[in-house]
DNA sequence: AAATTTGAGTTATAATATAACAAATCCTCT
DNA sequence: AGAGGATTTGTTATATTATAACTCAAATTT
């Protein structure tokens, strides 16, 4: 039987999560000599201030906080930047962003959306991707882009739900 | 090397497809005690005028023609109906729909899209979801409903374009 | 037939996303 | 430093997708 992995649970501090992720994207931007503007910068901030994917309308008033003239297209012109430069991914079946912890370049990912407490999970999918490649073969089509999205209710919720019921 | 399966292509008419859905969802409801009702029927047979995933209003216009008041509510019910009983597919990634070939319950399917002809084609996805389902046992994450949608081009799609380029 | 349930009509509005153009900022080259 | 060009952001308006809430009609049950 596997343990619990917990995966689902920042280990300690959430923090380390957002300080990283911004270290990283900075150290791309530089990379890739991309300016990681104020307002991109704040919108990734954002982004990680949970492991809860955000809509891009939640994200509005922190912007209007921080000073920023927050219409639409500020917010979503920020996100698209991110997503390409893989820093962030939307939830097509939640119309929701996240952060993405291995960012490159843009990339499909895999997630496990908890439909409880609303945090997602990103995973490195190497296996169930080579199936679906595997799929495309046969079928001769050739992938573009992927989207994969599992809905359902993590461990530490299951946990809680079997104890309300005792 | 595998021949082309021509998954894409509509094996001669495309009539029977449609004839073969509407046939099966009477059934259905038949057997489930259920009523396709006219507009329900009628969206039915309008998703399934092609294998191109459509907009929910995209079907107003056809529905005004055949005299329904066709205001959004109309259509997003009637898929709803369709949806629950396994017949249509919302497709996450293209806010569309599109219709199902092998109805039951309501399900998760595997779908190929094709990003040059907009054709999408369902697939069995049964090693798919078993690896999925791996992954989802390795975190304990307990599945409710998945969304697997492949961006790419069709085959059929593939050979015009290297032909277009010689 | 009355009561109940289900489905559809209708109006209004919510939620998500983009178009189009103007202004500001930044970068490069002299 | 300053001119010219590119990139980013501000701003207004609007497109697209979806649902809420209530009414009326039809069907089913009693």
């Amino acid at each position: 039987m596997p343990e619990s992995h917990q995966a689902f649970v920042c280990s300690s501090d959430h923090q380390h999560c957002i300080d990283e992720a911004l270290t990283a994207a900075k150290q791309l931007c530089r990379d890739k000599q991309l300016r990681l503007t104020p307002v991109r910068e704040l919108v990734l901030r954002l982004i990680w201030q949970s492991h809860k994917p955000l809509g891009a309308y939640d994200l509005l008033p922190a912007l209007a906080k921080a000073g920023f003239n927050s219409a639409p297209p500020t917010v979503y012109r920020a996100l698209e930047f991110l997503q390409e430069q893989g820093l962030v991914h939307r939830l097509a079946s939640l119309n929701a962003y996240m952060g993405c912890n291995h960012p490159g370049t843009s990339h499909s990912g895999c997630f496990f959306i908890c439909e409880e407490c609303h945090q997602a999970l990103e995973i490195e999918a190497s296996p169930l991707q080579t199936t679906l490649q595997r799929h495309a073969e046969e079928l001769n089509f050739s992938i573009t882009r992927e989207t994969i999205e599992v809905l359902g209710v993590c461990p530490e919720c299951q946990q809680q739900k079997a104890q309300s019921h005792a």
